[in-house]
DNA sequence: AACCAATTCAACCGCGTGTGC
DNA sequence: AGCACACGCGGTTGAATTGGT
């Protein structure tokens, strides 16, 4: 029995396909197909939530969009996954995790959904295994890793230190001393010309008042942070500081 | 042929993020 | 700043199909 007529007649009985709160679940039909494949040509992608203001469908804008994505497309590949984007699924999977769209934006064709499904039947499936016959072997490999784990952070933790350090002085030496002379200086206020390096301490380059720079001297830090304060800081201080922190990513 | 289990895949759901007001 | 809405993403579900006994 096809989908069209399993959808049709469970609507009849009230079943999965049901009219609910004025919106169809379940399974597509022909028309329904059409019907978004027609608003798609006339409208273009999105605003998936006026489809059914516009065309008579009654499916929410979610589920539009979502078959549209996933079935309608006409740049779809179909047909069975390839061994090489089998390799490309894992390698990228392997670099990505579960990011499944990330994934299928290098497999044109593909989408995040079919990606996702063959994922968790073939690869979730081989590892699931190879980890039982594995599993003594891995209980100790992994007690090894754990060690070689603690011995690698502790390194890490060290080297990230040492970063730490090299940009304090770096920033007290080459950046907050002599703002903060030029802020004596000037004694509060700096006209905009000379505000080549102000803008990487604020936005509002009229009015300079000594940076205050909260750096835990203690501790470590997130280096998403570092990156984030990287966005404020002018150009030729910035190349410095990226090819500082650079090697820890 | 009949039954059951495993597999496949379309579709749904909840949540997070982006955007405009 | 805060809210509402739209969109995107990843996890999960469930019915159809396939394969094995």
């Amino acid at each position: 029995m096809s989908w069209e007529l399993m959808a049709a007649a469970a609507a009849q009985l009230g079943g999965w396909a049901a009219v609910e709160e004025g919106c169809r679940k379940g399974p597509w039909t022909a028309e329904e197909d059409s019907l978004l494949i027609e608003y798609v040509k006339l409208h273009g992608e999105g605003r998936w939530n006026s489809v059914s203001g516009l065309t008579g469908l009654r499916r929410n804008g979610k589920s539009c969009r979502l078959r549209w994505l996933n079935y309608l497309r006409p740049d779809l590949k179909r047909g069975k996954i390839t061994p090489y984007e089998k390799s490309v699924i894992l390698k990228l999977h392997a670099r990505w995790g579960n990011r499944w769209s990330t994934i299928a934006r290098s497999l044109p064709g593909r989408t995040d959904n079919e990606i996702k499904n063959y994922w968790r039947t073939h690869f979730k499936k081989e590892k699931a295994s190879s980890t039982r016959s594995e599993k003594s072997k891995t209980q100790l490999r992994k007690r090894q890793q754990q060690h070689q784990q603690y011995n690698h952070q502790q390194q890490q933790s060290q080297q990230q230190y040492q970063l730490q350090q090299q940009i304090i002085s770096f920033l007290q030496g080459s950046i907050i001393q002599p703002m903060e002379e030029m802020a004596t200086v000037y004694s509060g206020t700096v006209p905009q010309e000379q505000g080549l390096c102000y803008s990487m301490m604020s936005s509002d380059t009229s009015t300079y008042k000594a940076p205050h720079y909260e750096i835990p001297r203690d501790g470590l830090w997130n280096l998403d942070d570092i990156q984030g304060h990287l966005s404020t800081i002018c150009a030729p201080t910035k190349t410095i500081m990226h090819n500082l922190v650079s090697p820890f990513y």
